[in-house]
DNA sequence: TCTGGGGTCCTAGGACCC
DNA sequence: TCTGGGGTCCTAGGACCC
């Protein structure tokens, strides 16, 4: 048996941890440069804002509504994540961290599962202050539709052992949840299959399979399986490296000339330099892409791919490219409202050693590693590419961050 | 006026090969 | 007049996830 645990309305309770006066309150919390709703508390729901709702859009109703409204404060959420992942990890022989608020736990061998995922909860809320529930079921697929019950029905206090409710009155579950609410069938497949008459995770469940992954795909079928307790999805308890990196971001305010679009990738470069780093990986192609805004009707982007003769993980290398592939793609009077790069062709440090026929040429740069200690010593804004400070109109707007209390000295709880 | 960011996997179709 | 068949690899785009 496995386990899907996940946090409840993740961010928001983030930052309740922190404020508890806020516990029963209605919060959002809003995406970069507070453009819209992309976690809200339980009161916010009732309330009917959606999931996604621009912030524009609904900003007078939380006001007159009282709802509290937060940018999002990644550094504190993915804090507040390791450590209820690390909780977590204890409870299971093998762990699979799929998000930043959920995790797969192999239970195999462990007794009394309910009490074990109960116990669980408890540990967690004690030791972190995030409230999770707990979905129990012999695949992936079943224990996501289990977490799903254990959210929606209050009387089974938050786990929900699919083993345990046996297997009439999980039929008589699934007879009344909608199949858009597997996991893996999106709003599409769902339209479609409602066509068809299956408006039901029941209905889904006893289809053909094979008929069904001809008109979709091999995944549906994968999922029809799962629902059956046919496990095909494996639990992946192994640190896969990135297949590709993306930075990318919309602007504060719409940016039209070269320099702020240099600067806003410049910031880019170094991300994504600092992520390949971090997994050991050198890049041989990056795509860098600018666009309009998408809601409006002369919407236009466009976007080059570069090849690099060797791979690379310097963002001193990735930035050098930049000024070839804005050559290509930048157009004067154009109200740009997004940048970004997608580093692809990604191969480890360690194939280095190992591809000897395959002409795997790794561009060391011998610069980073005094940058880096001089960044270390004196603060990470102490040495700069010099395009990355070109511009600063793009930088984004988040007015209404909370402290990062967990990981900054100047943002912890003063208590008096 | 104002609408996020970062991923993965699958499929169809074209290019290419023998 | 008549112009094959089977396979692999790559890429772009779609769908989905959180």
């Amino acid at each position: 048996m496995i386990c899907l645990a996940d946090c409840n309305n993740f961010y928001a309770s983030c930052e309740r941890v922190f404020q508890p006066r806020l516990e029963g309150k209605p919060i959002i919390i809003l995406s970069n440069n507070d453009g819209c709703a992309i976690a809200r508390s339980n009161e916010t729901k009732a309330l009917g804002i959606k999931m996604g709702a621009p912030y524009f859009e609904i900003k007078d109703f939380c006001e007159t509504h009282g709802i509290h409204v937060f940018s999002s404060n990644y550094t504190l959420y993915s804090d507040m994540s390791s450590r209820v992942m690390e909780v977590m990890k204890s409870f299971g022989i093998r762990q699979e961290i799929y998000s930043i608020d959920e995790n797969f736990l192999d239970l195999t061998g462990i007794p009394e599962l309910t009490q074990h995922c109960q116990n669980m909860r408890k540990i967690v809320k004690q030791y972190t202050g995030i409230p999770i529930c707990v979905g129990i079921a012999p695949t992936k697929v079943l224990a996501k539709l289990a977490n799903h019950l254990a959210k929606k029905y209050p009387f089974l206090n938050s786990v929900c052992n699919l083993e345990e409710l046996g297997e009439e009155r999980t039929n008589k579950a699934l007879q009344i949840t909608a199949v858009s609410e597997v996991w893996g069938v999106g709003r599409k497949v769902a339209e479609k299959l409602n066509l068809m008459g299956i408006k039901t995770v029941y209905q889904l469940k006893i289809a053909n399979p094979k008929q069904l992954s001809k008109l979709f795909s091999v995944n549906l079928e994968r999922i029809i399986y799962e629902l059956n307790s046919i496990q095909c999805l494996e639990l992946e308890d192994t640190q896969e490296p990135n297949k590709q990196i993306v930075s990318s971001r919309s602007f504060g305010q719409a940016v039209s000339t070269r320099d702020g679009l240099l600067s806003s990738l410049t910031y880019h470069a170094e991300q994504a330099g600092k992520k390949m780093r971090r997994q050991g990986l050198f890049a041989r192609q990056m795509t860098v892409f600018v666009n309009t805004n998408r809601f409006k009707d002369d919407y236009f982007s466009s976007s080059v791919n570069i090849v690099f003769p060797n791979a690379i993980n310097s963002f001193r290398y990735l930035t050098q490219a930049l000024n070839q592939a804005l050559d290509k793609i930048y157009q004067p009077n154009i109200a740009y409202k997004k940048s970004g790069l997608i580093i692809t062709d990604l191969i480890s440090s360690e194939d280095e050693m190992t591809d000897l026929f395959d002409n795997v040429n790794i561009k060391h740069d011998d610069l980073l590693p005094t940058l880096e200690s001089i960044k270390k010593q004196f603060g990470k804004n102490a040495i700069q590419v010099a395009s990355a400070n070109l511009s600063g109109t793009w930088q984004m707007t988040n007015n209404l961050m909370s402290q990062k209390y967990t990981t900054d000295i100047n943002g912890i709880i003063e208590v008096s």
